[in-house]
RNA sequence: CGCGGGAUAGAGCAGUCUGGAAGCUCGUCGGGCUCAUAACCCGAAGGUCACAGGUUCAAAUCCUGUUCCCGCAACCA
């Protein structure tokens, strides 16, 4: 065959955080038949996959499961590796951001930044969300939460080294502009220059001082690595680049033919990462793909619902082949997809079991049974063989055409109507009729060879998508999966082969009633498992000593000032939940003779109910807002510990509502 | 008026950029067939393409407005 160059394909790698559910694992199997698609094409394809594994989160998940952080990772990235490895993923490297090579990669590259005044040292002042590992300034803030998660920020100031984005902005602008395909689905690419691009860069912090499990700076060891600039670079450090001169490998597969990842952080991806190749003088990725999610019923998976869906749950429920076709075949090319049990159910048994299976047991059941097994070409051809040759023959081009977009829920398509047309062929030329007549067993050998011959290239064609079946089904055939350069031509099929005498049922037909009891049984044990770490989670939070709680002192204020606030006991004649909001809980508070609504964000420490009949401190001269909606005319006072746990402030003794508080 | 995405047959989706007879798969109903895993093949029903305007010879597609849904964000008053 001949070669048509290389193609280094990547997937994200995936944050160490938990185990990877069906969502997480969509990409490498998406990214996994890309790269057999390729290689079947005739590239020397290079498939890198692995684990992102420093950051404060991990350092924290750690510390809660008291062991260190490498143990953590350890753990999650065997995890990781074991279901990359059961849904027959063909990675050629699995890297992990704490090997060795890696560090010290990622140490010369920092330096090389430094040196170069790409990073410079500064001082950061200003707002840190710790889940997001992020600094934000004011203007960032959208009303005082972080843009990304929105939780609490906490005033922060630490040294810190900054990279010069915006020295390379206009650059990348005009490289996005000039290279339409560099960001898909193009929707994506709107919204990264409309968002990020066009408003303006800013430098970004890329070190940190606030934790220690990260790759420390070469040359200020307090410091470690941002996470972002340590995980993008694995795609090239782990090929062997080196600011000190590559390897052959990185030199061969520089720059990326595609980084397949989640539409999420396609930020990361189109502006961070190329910003920080143009400072490594290093050309830039052909193509980064956000790809949709995978939603559960049309909803976010999550654990609190026992709706997670596992790729270790669906392989043992229905096999590797078939959970590998759900997400390649559900899954859209720019909106999300749905998956259900139902879904799963249905297309395995009408696709997989019906269309396919039956197709390759019919025929060499057929086979066996009027020829003893062998099948021959005598050549009696008919007019009607002309289109399933037309069809089997044209599959190659229609599912290439396909998989140059990436549409590979398409392309999968195309595969199949290749075996719907076999199943037709069948229906239209009657072997069964055939075998009734004596003069007519040549025509009926034909056929059955013509069904044979078809169902070869079927395969080859499928074995990107679903390789183990693909094996299993030349193996009854008693032939081999055949190269991509002949599949344009029919007959190669060697005449006089005989098929195996008792074919095995390739997918056997689930009934919903037997699978779905299995399905709830999974899901009960995921809600049994979320609550048992709930209820420890909440053991070590009890457990924790009180704190004395420091805050930010504010600047000092006049009496004058004080006076201008209005404070006095309200009752809580009323209370209940706003809807839309998790946190909000709207009151009615009597104070005097008048009724004020206010709506407070405790819901997480008081219910409804426990609310009504208190007596609080209200703050009554607060210009009116909405809140979710709801007007809210005041505001309630409480006290915060470290944690962020309120309590309301009552007055110590009886008071009736109205009174002043000064 | 926070940002973005969406609304096409009972379900899941394509088609929208580049206007030109509403499509695919599943399900339902009817028929055919019996080699096969109650599988396969053929046919039918089922949609005012969210709603209202506009542009056009022609709109699911372009424009304007409205409603509803979903992410994210918001939500400490």
């Amino acid at each position: 065959m001949s070669k048509k160059g290389k193609y280094y394909i990547t997937t994200a790698i995936a944050y160490t955080s938990g185990k990877p559910h069906i969502g997480n694992t969509y990409e490498i199997v998406l990214a996994d038949a890309i790269a057999r698609y390729k290689r079947a094409e005739g590239y020397d394809v290079y498939f890198q996959t692995g684990t992102d594994e420093h950051g404060q989160k991990i350092q924290e998940k750690a510390e809660a499961a008291k062991i260190t952080p490498k143990e953590y990772v350890d753990r999650v990235a065997g995890e990781v590796k074991r279901i990359w490895d059961l849904v027959d993923s063909s990675y050629d490297n699995f890297v992990r951001t704490t090997d060795a090579d890696h560090e010290r990669c990622v140490r010369k590259i920092f330096k090389k930044l430094y040196d170069k005044g790409d990073i410079y040292k500064g001082a950061y002042e200003g707002l840190y969300c710790t889940p997001c590992e992020s600094f934000w300034t004011e203007s960032q803030l959208v009303d005082g939460k972080c843009p990304d998660c929105g939780r609490e920020v906490k005033p922060a100031k630490e040294e810190a080294y900054f990279f010069r984005m915006s020295k390379y902005a206009d650059r990348l602008i005009e490289y996005i502009n000039t290279h339409p395909d560099f960001i898909q689905p193009v929707s994506r690419k709107n919204e990264m220059m409309n968002n990020f691009l066009l408003p303006g860069l800013q430098d970004l912090c890329v070190s940190r001082t606030s934790f220690s499990w990260g790759i420390p700076v070469d040359f200020d060891p307090k410091h470690v690595v941002y996470v972002w600039l340590d995980a993008l670079t694995n795609y090239i450090t782990k090929i062997g680049y080196d600011p000190d001169g590559s390897s052959e490998l990185f030199l061969k597969n520089w720059p990326a033919d595609l980084h397949l990842i989640g539409k999420d952080i396609v930020r990361f991806h189109t502006i961070y990462w190329p910003i920080f190749l143009m400072a490594l003088d290093l050309p830039l990725p052909k193509q980064v793909f956000g790809h949709p999610w995978l939603l559960q019923g049309g909803e976010k998976m999550s654990k609190s619902k026992g709706n997670v869906i596992y790729a270790d749950d669906m392989v043992e429920l229905f096999g590797v082949d078939a959970t590998r076709y759900f997400v390649l075949h559900e899954m859209p090319f720019d909106n999300d997809g749905i998956i259900t049990w139902e879904l799963v159910i249905e297309r395995f048994n009408s696709d997989l079991a019906n269309i396919l299976g039956n197709l390759v047991n019919r025929t060499v059941s057929m086979s066996n049974k009027y020829f003893g097994g062998v099948v021959r070409s005598t050549g009696v051809k008919e007019d009607i063989d002309d289109d399933l040759k037309a069809v089997v023959t044209g599959a190659r081009a229609k599912t290439a055409e396909k998989m140059e977009k990436l549409r590979v829920a398409d392309a999968i398509t195309e595969v199949f109507a290749l075996f719907r047309r076999c199943n037709k062929y069948i229906d239209e030329t009657t072997p069964w009729l055939l075998a009734k007549d004596e003069e007519k067993q040549d025509r009926l050998a034909e056929v059955l060879y013509n069904l044979t011959e078809s169902i070869t290239i079927g395969a080859s064609l499928l074995c990107s998508f679903l390789p183990q079946t693909a094996e299993k089904i030349v193996s009854q055939l008693s032939t081999e999966l055949r190269d991509f350069d002949l599949l344009d031509r029919f007959g190669l099929y060697e005449s006089g082969t005989k098929v195996t005498e008792n074919p095995e049922i390739l997918f056997a037909r689930l009934d919903a009633k037997e699978v779905l009891p299995k399905v709830a049984a999974i899901q009960e044990a995921q809600r049994a498992e979320y609550e048992a770490e709930q209820k420890q989670l909440l053991g070590d939070v009890q457990a924790e000593e009180e704190n004395a709680v420091d805050i930010e002192a504010k600047p000092e204020i006049t009496f004058d000032d004080f006076e201008k606030l209005q404070f006095q006991v309200g009752e809580i004649i009323a209370c209940e939940a706003v809807e839309k909001s998790k946190k909000l809980l709207c009151s009615q508070v009597r104070i005097g003779s008048q009724v004020k609504q206010i709506v407070s964000g405790i819901r997480k420490y008081y219910t409804p109910e426990e609310m009504v009949g208190k007596k609080v401190m209200v703050l009554v001269n607060l210009k009116p807002a909405k809140l979710a909606g709801v007007l809210s005319e005041g505001m309630l006072l409480c006290a915060e510990d470290a944690e962020g746990n309120l309590a309301l402030l009552t007055p110590e003794k009886p008071m009736p509502s109205g009174a002043e508080i000064c």
